[in-house]
DNA sequence: TGTTAGTTAAACTCTACGGTGTAATTAATC
DNA sequence: GATTAATTACACCGTAGAGTTTAACTAACA
């Protein structure tokens, strides 16, 4: 009930902001088992001890690394139905959002070292995610509208979302993570050739 | 020209091998960096000293558990056209192909470990690839003998291949890794969604 | 201006691990 | 059975990093 709390007299956010980034930074470049608090207090211009103020350890500063990542991730998603739009223009809409996740060049380091930390700790790993909406919701709620305005025949939403999401996984998540990101251009021809597949396999037959 | 070198007088390669079998159950333990040189040589009952006799460094024998890994994979790839049978049947034998490769539980763990390490450092991970056979050579061979066949209309093979693949890791290989392994009855649906989209895009029109 | 929450620097503890050196031991080959 | 390549046990080195301690310092607030 008591918003500023009187155990804590002054106002640390920004040193507290400034340390999480500087550990994106180390975390991005060193990845979790390289990266030391040491240099992480050395890129924010704070000491050691100030980093262990603010955060318990190294494992409780990296959760904090990845809540803020997630967060963010999570508001990129909405995309809604527009029936004067093509199928092909909005589903492509729902591509370019993961495409523009995932190769940000300011995400695309991070993402690396969270699925590298998630891969070797796969219980940890959906704990994680599971605090987070279902990443397809959007996509289903939009295919039931495509449905119900007679424009794409989907008899299973979900299971038509999985695979719409296991081609643009297989094709632009999975290969910009292994790569330097992923050429916007050059991806285009497999892009459209997915979204194609997609609709020529639920569109309605005249 | 020479098979029994005159330096190499014993035949240690048992040791070798047994070695190589520690670490591989170590690594796939602990992943590289909380693999111990220490723990493996207990693991094989072995003493350190001879674990560097036999590999000149934790990356050296890290390397040879790849070559090893990888190099059965190869193997298992191989599916050759059969104009007896239906492009369904067909296309799933590449599918569970795939779902054994990853599923198996022999596999899993090390594919966990190679990929956390590969993810972390790119550019090795393209080199080590390299040495490797394209693992999409068989299906696109199968492609234009099927499309040759007057079975499958594929202008672009190496293009359809991707799309193949991309479905099949986005849908299988992916989320095997992310879970302890994929249950092969409740993936069959959607497996059976995803060949009928491939197909359904490019089979001839009659 | 005095109080004190928050910060700093630096030395320190503890643990872990990669890799080496060595002298003694084992066992395959002659 | 002698030779010697291979192995073993074990102490050892150097490094590195997580987390702590302490005493001095700084600046926000009363």
């Amino acid at each position: 009930m008591n918003d500023t709390p009187r155990t804590k007299k002054r106002d640390t956010s920004r040193k507290h902001e400034s340390i999480l980034n500087g550990a994106i930074q180390v975390f991005t470049e060193m990845g979790y088992d390289n990266a030391s608090m040491d240099r992480i207090a050395d890129v924010t211009d704070v000491s050691k001890r100030t980093v262990y103020n603010h955060f318990l350890s190294k494992e409780n500063l990296f959760q904090a690394v990845i809540a803020k990542f997630l967060e963010e991730q999570q508001i990129l998603k909405q995309i809604d139905y527009d029936p004067a739009k093509s199928m092909e223009d909005q589903l492509t809409a729902f591509a370019n959002a993961e495409l523009f996740l995932i190769n940000s060049p300011s995400r695309l380091g991070l993402s690396r070292v969270l699925t590298s930390v998630f891969i070797r700790d796969i219980d940890y790993a959906r704990m994680t995610r599971a605090k987070y909406a279902s990443p397809h919701e959007p996509l289903i709620k939009w295919l039931i509208a495509a449905h119900v305005d007679n424009k794409l025949h989907i008899d299973n939403p979900p299971l038509a979302a999985r695979v719409f999401y296991a081609m643009i996984e297989g094709a632009l998540t999975w290969p910009a993570l292994f790569q330097h990101g992923i050429n916007t251009d050059s991806i285009k021809p497999l892009m459209d050739e997915l979204i194609i597949t997609f609709i020529t396999r639920y569109r309605i037959v005249v």
